[in-house]
DNA sequence: ATGATTTCTTAACTTAAGTCAAGGTTTTTA
DNA sequence: TAAAAACCTTGACTTAAGTTAAGAAATCAT
């Protein structure tokens, strides 16, 4: 739905996929002619548990969370996602069966997205959009290693001060009961934490 | 050096590799000529820290063990491998940049390795390596999150039972205090754990 | 603008992991 | 096979996070 299509979306789309792989206008209007547009409200759930993830979004602005409901009902934020950047639940997505998060925005935003289908029949015709995949999978790769180690390296207190000189402008706009679930702790503790790094 | 391959690592591996793509004698040919044979002895280093990881290993057995050194000199293990699969510090390889992980062998075993460039060669080459590759790193994400996950979710006894539940035979055979670093907590503490729950 | 909801803090108390230290057991290796 | 090294447990004490509860502050919605 290419006529749908805002510029400063595809501008940011094509910067970002330049990133990874050299792309000529051919190749890009082969892409992009499987990417639909759409306009998404704070709040709103990209991808629900329990459905397919059979979408990968692009998010050219703002931030999005992930987070699921443990058995006692308790929410977990296990992830945000910053622009730009391609999103989905991967684990769902790769393996096609139901996600275990939601993914939820976090403020008003425009995103692009494709469907399941029509990647894996990009992956098949395109040897570079192949490569684009592996080169991304490799980085959400590295990015959850790096949230991994952080739990064996660093205390609660460590993981916060990371966070708010990694991404100022956002830390300031997400709940502390989010960020307290992210870094694994209550929220009561992230709030002692805070008071006492302040000393 | 095909003339150095064992017979039974190199079924595994076709078996391993098959998993992913379809493969005739022909490609697989392609890609096991680049790789080459060796035997590793129990707890020798596959790659030490600081060095730039520019190989990726199969293993057809065993298993390793992912160690870096903190500032403050104490050693953390972050992650355990089991064969059959491809293993390297990604993040080091990927990137091309040195190293934070050490991989040290558990047990003495046959491993069959590519070097970086060889890798990048072969992805150039051949679609389907590209698409193996990508499928790798999909796979290794998933894990990655799993082990993430673990520690949004589980209590440390809850990820300790856990891993006896997946790998009895390994855990075994491996020191309890490189399972209770892997599980983010001190050896002491694992060993209370322990008890605790044999209540 | 105001009532409702969400967000954040504080306090008192509980629970579990960290720390330090010592001693016992098992495994390695010379 | 004997000494050394690595590994595991236990106890006493410290520290920090969890829990429960209450209320203040900020934000949202009508």
């Amino acid at each position: 739905m290419q006529e749908q299509l805002s510029g400063i979306t595809l501008k940011q789309f094509r910067e970002f996929v330049n990133r990874f792989i050299e792309i000529d206008d051919k190749l890009f209007d082969t892409i992009i002619n499987k990417f639909e547009y759409k306009k998404v409200a704070r709040k709103e759930l990209l991808l629900e548990a329990e459905k397919t993830a059979n979408k990968i979004f692009f998010l050219s602005e703002g931030f999005v969370r992930f987070f699921h409901t443990k058995d006692e009902g308790i929410e977990v934020t296990s992830d945000f996602y910053f622009a730009p950047g391609f999103i989905t639940s991967f684990t769902s997505f790769i393996d096609q069966k139901p996600a275990i998060v939601n993914i939820q925005a976090m403020v008003k935003m425009d995103v692009l997205f494709i469907t399941y289908k029509d990647l894996m029949a990009l992956y098949d015709k395109e040897h570079k959009v192949e490569r684009l995949g592996r080169l991304l999978a490799e980085q959400v790769f590295i990015t959850s290693e790096k949230h991994l180690l952080s739990f064996l390296n660093d205390s609660p207190l460590d993981r916060y001060l990371w966070l708010i000189k990694e991404y100022p402008e956002y830390v300031k706009n997400i709940p502390l009961h989010y960020l307290a679930s992210y870094l694994g702790i209550k929220p009561e503790s992230l709030s002692r934490i805070r008071n006492r790094s302040l000393k």
